[in-house]
DNA sequence: TGAATTTACTAAATCGATTTAGTATGTTTG
DNA sequence: CAAACATACTAAATCGATTTAGTAAATTCA
């Protein structure tokens, strides 16, 4: 009557070995050739006496955890969120647990996280990578582990990647804001090399230089919202021939209708504005705002196939493969 | 040239013993009488190849993991998020990992997280728990493992619980309505029979019965946002006396905007709202929505620090504690 | 009937750590 | 100078699984 329940308590418990145990265990028992009769006495006792396994042991034994690891910027924007929780799903059906967390956009921290998770030697990773990580990832992808990328591509990194059609959907955004007569478009985005920024930036200067319109844009530090608000609100003030902003993620824009707000500026008629991202605030705002809306769902399932495929099959040389999604354009009040 | 590090193959490239290796990995070198220039010596190598003990054989010999299981309702809404990230950040300074997942109020999905982090051997957990997991709690508990209940109580559990004080500080909101000159107040709720809702119901009922108001309840169910849509819709349609809704979650508020904006009725002209639980989008609405603001900081604190003063001293018997937190009240235009 | 094969199982190594209970020296001390 | 005590280490058990390479008995085959 131990409360320790181990595959040698049971094993000693039956009077069996406890590699026939582990056979049952894993269905291995009709190959093996274990008898029926034991293999119903083994599950009835384990049954009865509600035996798990350690997976700890098992993982240690294997080297599979059944745990992906999945970095993303921050967990509580509802663009990663989302995301994450998609992915959580259709992981879990595959019998893989996921383990998550922020970088933040903080290196150093994206550095230590992905050093706890080897530490806790997950299968695979889904990765939104800040900059500067290029080097650990390249570790993680020789050391055989699938590494699926979304949302930014790494130029010296060749793995697996979901991404958007980043300077596509920019380009049809400006273009939105032009064909609905706005002449002074600026671009406000944050101070970052992320491809994803700098591709959206060039749908934006595209569009814009096609036109021979002026370009203005504005960028802002990662950190810190409110200080967003006030750059926003100054960078307004100083080009006060702006008729519209094309926001390039939905936190600088929330902080931009802040702005706006404080700056008592009507949008459309004095403003028009556009982003990048949905976000549920954006179709219940007065007036609603006009946005790029990422296919959340199609991103996460595309990841976590790849990465469930790979798993399956050990990576098959250096054929990695990149998905690019389309977004859709949802037009709202604040950009006519 | 392995490229395999364990601490046996670092004993046997420098001819020591795994038991010194192990010693002076811990810091125990000293005491246990290593000598310094072995010490040095283990250290050195240790540096030079980049060694890191596995998180797993060390768990499965010890039983501790340094990882905390943390089960919310929702991981995308934005008030568990929050309280995620502060959790997961003090947690970190501490040398615990968080792994965190949603239950979405499942019952059954979350009997099987649990069983999923016994299986990991989580340390310890916080939990917001949906109903009819009391049982598995109890068990948990029983089983020595720290425990800490957020946001609602269970009757049957005892253990320790950080909560907010949810009747008083929806009675106080009620009042605001009705200072405010509102007399046909609703409350709009989820049927669900966790402590929280029925707290926040009570103060709403005392308020409104100490003045003689009556009561419109409005139970939604808690899944698809879309039919609370429709069902609020027809709520208001049936009692068109009522003059002001208090909400009784941020996801209530929001579905209830929505239908609010469809009927076209002015906030507040046509009717007066609070929420309870504070969101952006309600600083930003137009016009902005008065909400009761839960301490997330002081939530994720509280929590974080009982589970680690557990988790150092095994637990003192059933000395339990529950800590209630007040609630600010955060008056803006959509009450007046 | 004896050899070959099949059936039904098990001993022991292994994954990578921690920890208890040593041992073999060197140094004090009475 | 022998007993007592430090000093500087290590052998081996252990955590809880998986897996390779067996073995003994029963059955089939020639």
């Amino acid at each position: 009557m131990s409360n320790k329940n181990s595959i040698n308590s049971i094993a000693k418990d039956l009077g069996v070995s406890t590699t026939t145990v582990s056979f049952v265990l894993n269905g291995k028992a009709q190959e093996k050739r274990i008898s029926d009769k034991l293999i119903k006495k083994v599950l009835d006792y384990i049954e009865k006496i509600d035996y798990k396994p350690s997976a700890l042991a098992r993982s240690l034994r294997t080297g599979k955890t059944n745990i992906i690891g999945l970095i993303v910027e921050d967990i509580s924007d509802p663009f990663f969120s989302t995301i994450a929780r998609e992915i959580e799903e259709k992981a879990y059906k595959s019998g893989y647990k996921i383990i998550y967390c922020s970088t933040e956009n903080d290196t150093k921290k994206t550095q230590e996280l992905i050093e706890v998770y080897k530490d806790r030697q997950v299968d695979g990773y889904i990765i939104i990578a800040p900059d500067g990580v290029e080097r650990e990832i390249n570790d993680l992808v020789k050391s055989g582990k699938p590494v699926v990328l979304l949302d930014r591509y790494l130029p010296n990194v060749s793995t697996d990647y979901v991404l958007v059609d980043n300077f596509e959907s920019a380009y049809k955004a400006t273009n939105h804001l032009i064909e609905n007569g706005f002449k002074n478009i600026a671009f406000v985005t944050i101070n970052s090399l992320q491809s994803q920024m700098i591709d959206r930036l060039s749908g934006y200067e595209k569009a814009t230089k096609e036109r021979g319109f002026p370009q203005f844009v504005k960028e802002i530090a990662y950190h810190d919202s409110n200080d967003a608000v006030k750059h926003i609100i100054s960078f307004l003030s100083r080009s006060p021939e702006i008729d519209a902003i094309f926001f390039a993620t939905n936190y600088l824009c929330v902080s931009g209708l802040r702005a706006i707000k404080s700056m008592n500026l009507q949008i459309p008629q004095n403003i028009g504005v556009v982003c990048f991202d949905d976000y549920e605030l954006f179709e219940l705002y007065s007036p609603s705002i006009t946005s790029v809306s990422q296919p959340t769902e199609a991103i996460a399932e595309n990841a976590i196939n790849i990465l469930l495929s790979r798993l399956k099959k050990p990576t098959p040389g250096n054929k990695h493969q990149t998905v690019v999604l389309p977004t859709s354009f949802i037009i709202r009040e604040s950009s006519k």
